[in-house]
DNA sequence: AGTCTCAACTCGTAAGGACGAGTGACGTCA
DNA sequence: TGACGTCACTCGTCCTTACGAGTTGAGACT
């Protein structure tokens, strides 16, 4: 038996003797950890606390268990994709919007409904509840890497019908932004990014691994008169991306205060 | 027993249903879920089943479990703090750097030591690993609302020695920014915003509850020529904050390209 | 040689029992 | 009345035992 330190439970002085192998080198990122059975031979302990303390660093995202292989370490890496969060100057022709930095493939077909703003998406849009929208609900992929996203936009009414939206709710955000220039819109974009553990249905569509969150950016376009026009939302694995943004020092302007 | 559904383990249609009953309103937010022994009566199964189910709801974010206490519907409500990711105009006067949006105390001294950069730290510097860095650590709480994050600073020798910043590493950020400014730079920021679960050290120095990631913010400030000077890094309960960016339209950039 | 079956390994699920530890309320005692 | 101690209730930890289910490779059969 590895000696085992102090504090706390059994199954926590497992986890951290373990945490501590993997730290140190004797279990290389990518490589098996001892099976169960040889974990409960090396510390003298039971097997539910041996998958105690397995679970412990499952929680902890350090390790990742197969069924009827093993648990290895997990590899860490950098997120491999950067999601940079600016304005692409439309171009367009690419299979989706490339609305950041990469080109998106949708697998599906965009799903087109209508709903009502709700408690959460309402004051984003300066509505109450209840208002009707059009939504398109898209599932998008990078080839290069694997990386998925969901991304949703909301239209409300009168935005559609200031344009053609309404005949087209699929339309994608870069050529959005254009008919809302045309429609003599200066546009501007306020975004906020939160992190959470996924849905059932999220982890299911995102393919997200255990312990690891999903970034949830909420962007509103703004247009002449400040306007709230667009609702626009991208949900996406924080194990493999990252958001980038671009910041230049502004002039004072008219104060914004953080929202309580 | 209140009944129970076809897919997969038995402990997972017991979640299953605790959670229909949570989201159906049967257990309001903040109220109190049934005690195990309760479960075990209402659905006819073992303990360690029940524990296992609520367990799950555990990860899932939606249950709160207090030792002695019983398990409580967590209130959701969205994240009291908007942390607004802009560069004041300095301004300066309060108890920090109010380096966003709001104003952060500071309970401890920073903390002032050396280091060197690393694989993670060095590129977004333009440098090697292992090259000289100060570095200044914070732990910042809003008082109006309990929130804490960690804040880091670390500042390459070569940015030290243009300022008078090596005698006084743990000068607040709006300040440096200043120091720079006058020291002839017109700076702008990269920021990068990740999301994983906390480090045992960070779920304590941040009080983070069970199944809340961390939001992490990498923050480079540019000089003339853009060279980069400064890492800034910004860790802070997701449970308990959002980001929020503005964007405005870009003329087409030098092109960016997303790194690999 | 190729295919198939099976056995041995992995982790997953489920039950039972026992005791420890944190919390809060009630009742007793000063 | 007030302070304190006990007790009943909560969840936490740990053990034993048993069987199911996914994965892989070795051996037997065709």
């Amino acid at each position: 038996m590895t000696e085992i330190k102090r504090p706390g439970a059994l199954y926590q002085q497992v986890a951290a003797a373990i945490r501590d192998a993997i730290l140190s080198g004797e279990f290389a990122p990518g490589a098996p950890l001892p099976s169960e059975a040889q974990l409960i031979e090396r510390y003298k302990v039971s097997r539910p606390t041996v998958r105690n303390a397995v679970a412990a660093l499952r929680a902890e995202g350090l390790v990742n268990v197969q069924h009827g292989k093993g648990s290895f370490v997990r590899t860490s890496g950098l997120p491999p994709v950067t999601v940079e969060r600016r304005i692409s100057r439309s171009g367009s022709a690419g299979p989706f919007v490339t609305h950041d930095g990469i080109t998106w493939e949708q697998p599906d077909e965009p799903k087109i409904y209508r709903t009502e703003t709700t408690a959460i998406t309402g004051p984003p849009l300066g509505l109450g509840e209840g208002e009707a929208l059009f939504g398109c609900d898209r599932l998008l992929t990078d080839p290069a890497t694997g990386t998925r996203a969901l991304h949703r936009t909301l239209i409300p009414f009168a935005t559609a019908e200031d344009t053609e939206l309404a005949q087209a709710p699929d339309t994608e955000p870069a050529a959005i932004y254009e008919l809302l220039t045309k429609a003599g819109h200066k546009l501007w974009w306020t975004e906020t990014v939160q992190a959470r553990m996924p849905l059932p249905d999220e982890r299911d569509a995102l393919q997200i691994p255990d312990a690891t969150p999903v970034l949830h950016t909420t962007r509103t376009t703004h247009g002449t008169n400040d306007q709230p026009l667009i609702l626009e939302d991208l949900r996406i694995s924080a194990e493999r991306a990252q958001l980038a943004y671009r910041i230049t020092a502004e002039k004072p302007p008219a104060a914004r205060r953080a929202r309580a």
